[in-house]
DNA sequence: CTGAAAGCGCTAACAG
DNA sequence: CTGTTAGCGCTTTCAG
């Protein structure tokens, strides 16, 4: 700490270090650290902790977290890693995180891949270097190079909203069967018959735990269960969603109802709807998966499966702080419970009678 | 780095250091570090930079960054302050201060501060314990304690979205004035005589400049000056917009149009609007501030102003490292242009006649 | 152009 | 209970 003089006082130019606060304590250094430190305080005197504290206070000392980083080799900071913060899916989980990571002291540095491979080594590669005391991945895809690379390390790592098998990764994930199950069901009951799915990348544990789902949900309602109403997409996104639905329209299916793997796909399925003049619910039911922050403000309001954003983001950190204090890792599934979201944009299919409608679209002419 | 024996060979256990690359080179490990930092290459022949460069490939060495923290007083992270991950109008910013801030070597560390002064410290305390080497603010309020405290220190600050007159804080921030003078022109442009304005928090830069905006541009272009029709709100919140439209419409004041200080104000109009039986545009026209992402899928889709999101954010990060390298910081605002994004959810006022429509609300009876 | 030496601020063994 | 000592991994003087 640098004192110059000031008129007939002095001001410190630089930042107090625990020399000075030993100093003005009349302690040694490594006394000071004890005292500060409360998992250590014991080690002190009760009167020696009071007077280092006191002068800590006085001189407005705050520790050094990088040098305490250098010396411990943790860094009090924790990687997320996600593909694009601007998805309002993620928000809510970072949040999560948050919530149960600051109060322990960690902060959290945050990176978007916008799920480019070599974009996300260079990243986590970043955060490792940053010597990060874990990494929360939302990005994790199922034939990931990546993952197994971290699972071979030692570094702590949780999955979040995705699963990988075979690699000892706990993960944190929506109960994707359930959800499913749910909006099947929802259709069911309304009388749909013909459902469709609009089924997210196979490359993602989620996309292919939906589209399961949805073929067992299919078959045990006893709906159409047909090759030709299932469209895959090769990416999360509107663009895809959109291209999906155009595509079952196009080829002449009948449905009543469709089924998107997730809600930026729903999402593109709206933008179809306004193109094609097909009005939801009376034509088409639009059902969405994660119940994203507004789809509530659609119109029509957006059916979906509410996922526990929030908790979904805190359980991943819990897990990650297991992971941190007892140096074990296996792979470990949470199953976070998921319920329908029901909204405007289902309703009754669009002819009351038993039969098909005709082809050409979900009950359109052309 | 240590190495243990495994069959007929050996493996590395521990991340190898800079020593551990200046032995396999052959040389000092200062001059290892001149050969692998860029800027200092140039003192080192090319035949030993060659030499540590292959060797530093050969072992995967990552410089540790805590070390050179600790070393340099720079930690290459930078603070991100904004008061809700949630709200969509920050993610874009967010990547915006990534996108020019990232190829620099710079990592995010990225604080929620829900709009708590007391939290707000606390979390700043807790960055500048991290060294951080810059901060983004983007939750400015014109009484500022917090800030105050950052003008008369010499850590790097900028502003986003928020200006601070009066210290010596550069900011970016929208062209509040010319976005309202475009909404309240398109508007009069329709017809509208009569337009309310849902004024944001007068604690805040831009809660202030929109409505000294709308006052102004409702005098350039003659149409009603009336105090009750702005309606202030202690914050940018969904609730406190429907509060704020809710009032206005009990008020019995009459109007055919509003403006909403941003696009979280417009939502909340919005929500009153299906409470009421209200349609837009046909009843009433509603502008928002900010086009924040999803705004545009909205039923009506929200006419609002514009703002560069991501400009916003990378040129705020400009502004830092500017600051960063010549340690000079004076007062200087930014504008970025803005433009007006014309939908659905403006038209022609109810009444074609030019008189004023009935009291008791936009146009509506009771 | 390269090596030697020092030290950023802290904590953890080890003595006493 | 407290002081001494050492060193985390790196960069930067200062010599040579």
């Amino acid at each position: 700490m640098l004192l110059v003089p000031a008129g007939d006082s002095v001001i410190k130019v630089s930042v107090p270090t625990l020399r000075d606060v030993a100093a003005l304590a009349g302690v040694h250094p490594a006394t000071a650290s004890r005292a500060l430190n409360p998992d250590t305080r014991a080690m002190t005197s009760a009167d020696t902790a009071d007077r280092v504290i006191r002068a800590a206070e006085q001189l407005r000392y705050r520790p050094n977290t990088v040098a305490r980083s250098l010396r411990t080799a943790r860094s009090s900071s924790i990687g997320v890693v996600v593909p694009d913060l601007t998805n309002p899916l993620f928000p809510p989980i970072v949040r999560g995180i948050e919530a149960a990571l600051a109060p322990r002291g960690y902060a959290l540095l945050i990176v978007n891949t916008d799920n480019n491979p070599a974009q996300e080594e260079q990243l986590v590669g970043s955060l490792r270097a940053r010597s990060v005391d874990g990494l929360i991945l939302a990005t994790a895809r199922l034939s990931h190079p990546l993952l197994e690379t971290l699972a071979a390390g030692d570094l702590p790592v949780v999955l979040v909203n995705r699963r990988r098998e075979g690699l000892p990764l706990p993960c944190v994930i929506p109960d994707d069967a359930a959800g499913i199950g749910l909006a099947v069901a929802h259709l069911a009951q309304l009388g749909h018959r013909r459902i469709a799915h609009i089924a997210g990348p196979q490359d993602t544990s989620t996309g292919v735990a939906r589209l399961r789902a949805f073929r067992a949900a299919v078959q045990e309602h006893e709906l159409a269960q047909d090759k030709a109403l299932i469209s895959q997409c090769g990416s999360w996104s509107e663009a895809q969603g959109a291209r999906a639905l155009r595509e079952l329209l196009d080829s002449g299916m009948s449905f009543s109802a469709v089924i998107a793997g997730n809600d930026m796909l729903a999402l593109g399925c709206y933008d179809v709807l306004g193109e094609r003049g097909i009005v939801c619910p009376d034509d088409l039911s639009v059902v969405g998966f994660n119940d994203m922050p507004f789809v509530d403000k659609l119109r029509p309001a957006l059916t979906t499966v509410r996922i526990p954003h929030h908790e979904l983001g805190a359980e991943a950190a819990r897990l990650l702080l297991g992971q941190m204090k007892h140096f074990q890792r296996q792979e470990h599934s949470v199953l976070m419970p998921v319920e329908l979201s029901v909204r405007q944009s289902t309703g009754p299919p669009p002819a009351a009678s038993p039969g098909p409608p005709p082809a050409g679209g979900p009950g359109l002419a052309g």
